[in-house]
RNA sequence: GCCCUUGUAGCUCAGCGGUAGAGCACUCCCUUGGUAAGGGAGAGGUCCCGGGUUCAAGUCCCGGCGAGGGCACCA
């Protein structure tokens, strides 16, 4: 005699155990229709299970996240069930639930082609216009281990391997299809309805690259039809933005077959470059930086001492001459140590923190690259804090400090922090990496902040926090990290002698605010659509002459503003005003100075805006004033 | 690195066995026009590279390189 206790509080009594389609049904006919599953006691369960006993009850519908979530588990079943029928060989390994929608990894002999996703894809709508019922029955592992040799599934086999001894399975019936799951599933395909197939694509099975490669195809399901285009014009969105289009429409860069992940800057593109570095170097300078520079190859023994060579042969690039072998710097942390090395260091030096603007070169797998976001050459904004281990938490400290300031002044907001621990292939004994990964956890405490922990992440040299930022897409870059390093300065003998005259090895402290600059300004590109701020614009003011008769007094302008240091160009061609006032908006240059016969009487200077907007016949110094109190804002949002 | 897709004019793309096409950009001419495209003419291509099939190959096949989407990797 179950007492069911629903999400309101109120609560009914049954006679006999109740089925969780029964509860709903009870509640009202439009619930028991919309039922996807029921949470009984937090636990998400098929609406044909019984309820045996007393129990905090909710009905899930789509309009539940879990719902949503149940939704595209069961449409992950459907491929299965759609692939079964139009290619019986094929073989199903898995098939789960991920941000925006779903995935199933199958094996087959040929190559899923576009056509084949097609056919894969109706199929799907016509046994979903079935409105067949999804049969669930809980089995014994013996059991589901005869149906799926039976089915000759050996994906399957292997995941039931690798149950636990005791416990029972599902299986799912989609018909003649069966599938093995967790749960729970939909009841019916009619909720299924609102879905797409979205992308094929290679998928190492068990993400092992050393497994087969099988197919995976990519799906996206939603409850409405109106959600499912909410999300494919968000994916519309983001590509609109997508930074090498926008890089090659605006001029900012290139890159050529010659140079793979190599970028080669133009004239707009590099001012924006320059403006960051002129930044970050400012805020250096400003936090107690020294900046320094360190030669971009290096003899393969410095490598070999700082424990590179060992770890990443294969990702740096060499060079010989004369029978030596070089390296060209991954990182410049070892050449930074070298700097630190040169003379006796006291205590009271310390913290000595080196700052460098350093190219390097790491030989990323040709799969890995992606326009700025994944180069084999970039610029890290990256600085070595040298100190004492009674430092550490205070420099970490400092630095969450010094990248929160930063990234607001791009108006970036909504900063995420991990705390990545000890990776299996490390460097370094247990104790210290207690020691540091415990510095990590008091820096961050005490500023009280939260923070999420990825364990195993680490860099084999130590543990790191990672800063993520949250672009106007809601998407998520990894820019900032600091790392704590106990093994490095000792592999490279770095020393200071402390207040009982002994020799000491210093903690260094790994740290980069932006990242590399080829990453930042891609994330740039994309956060801002390409409408840079007037402090990043690589054109600030344009000039435009309506008549010839006002080249000249154009043209007077704009060296006027060069030389005041705004960045300004004049357009004296023979077009329209209405043309050029086009072209220079969509080039996206901030403002718009207009100077006809009007102007030139008036000694004044019209100005638009690249939303659109007409300031108005003003003073040159009027501009300068806007333009001023604009680039004084950076990055962050314009005041209403 | 692995799987799939892909590489045609400066850009965006069409053509998919029978001697290379469009729009925009570019050059020249006309036009001197007031806030998101004035008109006309012209020039421009080893169809990524190397093999093969064929009477004939951007077009089909194989290999290489690059790019795109994933996977793996990311000190």
């Amino acid at each position: 005699m179950p007492l069911i206790t629903l999400p309101d509080g109120s609560q009914k009594h049954f006679e006999s155990p109740v089925k969780i389609i029964e509860i709903a049904e009870s509640i009202g006919e439009g619930l028991a229709n919309a039922a996807l599953a029921g949470k009984v006691n937090g636990v998400l369960l098929d609406t044909c299970i019984e309820v045996e006993h007393d129990a905090e009850v909710s009905i899930i519908t789509s309009r539940d996240q879990e719902g949503v979530e149940i939704i595209r588990h069961s449409c992950a079943h459907l491929i299965g069930h759609a692939v079964k029928q139009l290619f019986p060989t094929a073989k199903m390994a898995i098939g789960p639930v991920i941000e925006n929608g779903f995935y199933y990894d199958i094996s087959y002999k040929t190559p899923f082609t576009p056509a084949d996703i097609e056919r894969i894809e109706n199929r799907m709508k016509e046994l979903i216009d079935l409105n067949y019922d999804v049969k669930v029955t809980v089995t014994s592992k013996a059991e589901a281990r005869k149906t799926f040799l039976e089915r000759d599934e050996p994906y399957k086999l292997e995941i039931i391997d690798g149950i636990g001894t005791d416990e029972t399975v599902k299986l799912y019936q989609h018909q003649e299809y069966t599938d093995m799951c967790r749960g729970p599933h939909v009841p019916n395909t009619k909720h299924l309805k609102v879905f797409k197939l979205m992308k094929i694509a290679g998928a190492y099975w068990r993400g092992d690259s050393n497994n087969e490669m099988l197919q995976r195809i990519y799906g996206t399901a939603w409850p409405t039809a109106k959600d499912l285009k909410k999300y494919i014009s968000r994916l519309e969105e983001a590509e609109k933005r997508d930074h090498r289009k926008i890089g090659k429409n605006m001029s900012l860069f290139h890159t050529q077959e010659e140079a793979p992940g190599m970028v080669f800057w133009h004239p707009k593109g590099w001012v924006i470059y320059q403006v960051l570095e002129t930044y970050i170097r400012y805020k250096l300078n400003a936090n107690g930086y020294s900046e320094i520079k360190t030669p971009q190859t290096v003899d393969r023994s410095l490598w070999e001492r700082s424990g590179h060579w060992e770890k990443f042969k294969d990702d740096m690039f060499t060079t010989t001459s004369e029978n030596r072998e070089y390296a060209i710097k991954p990182m410049n942390c070892p050449c930074h140590v070298q700097v630190f090395n040169q003379g006796v260091k006291s205590y009271k030096e310390l913290p000595i923190r080196l700052a460098e603007f350093g190219s390097c070169h790491r030989n990323e797998p040709s799969g890995a690259l992606h326009g700025l976001m994944r180069v084999r050459n970039f610029v890290q904004d990256d600085a070595h804090i040298f100190c004492t281990e009674e430092q550490v938490q205070s420099e970490v400290s400092d630095f969450i400090d010094l990248v929160f300031d930063v990234y607001q002044a791009f108006g970036f907001n909504d900063i995420q922090i991990k705390l990545s621990t000890r990776p299996i292939k490390r460097v370094g004994s247990d104790q210290v990496w207690d020691k540091s990964e415990a510095s990590l956890i008091q820096a961050l405490d005490k500023k009280g902040i939260s923070w999420d922990l990825l364990p195993g992440e680490g860099a084999f040299y130590g543990p790191k926090i990672e800063f993520s930022l949250k672009d106007c897409l809601d998407r998520v870059w990894q820019c900032g990290t600091i790392q704590v390093d106990f093994s490095m300065p000792s592999r490279l003998e770095a020393s200071y002698i402390d207040e009982k005259s002994q020799r000491k090895t210093p903690v260094m402290l790994h740290r980069a605010i932006l990242g590399s600059f080829e990453r930042f300004i891609g994330i740039l590109i994309e956060h801002y659509a390409g409408k840079f701020p007037t402090w990043l614009a690589p054109v600030q003011v344009i000039v435009m002459s309506i008549t010839d008769r006002n080249i000249v007094k154009c043209k007077k302008i704009t060296n006027l503003l060069k030389q005041k240091g705004y960045r300004a160009e004049d357009d004296t061609r023979n077009e329209k005003v209405g043309f050029k006032i086009r072209e220079h908006t969509l080039a996206r240059v901030p403002y718009l100075i207009v100077i006809g016969d009007k102007e030139e009487q008036s000694n004044k200077i019209s100005v638009r805006t690249r939303e659109g907007k007409d300031l108005g016949a003003i003073e040159l110094d009027s501009l300068t004033s806007i333009l001023d109190q604009s680039i004084s804002r950076l990055g962050r949002a314009d005041e209403l």
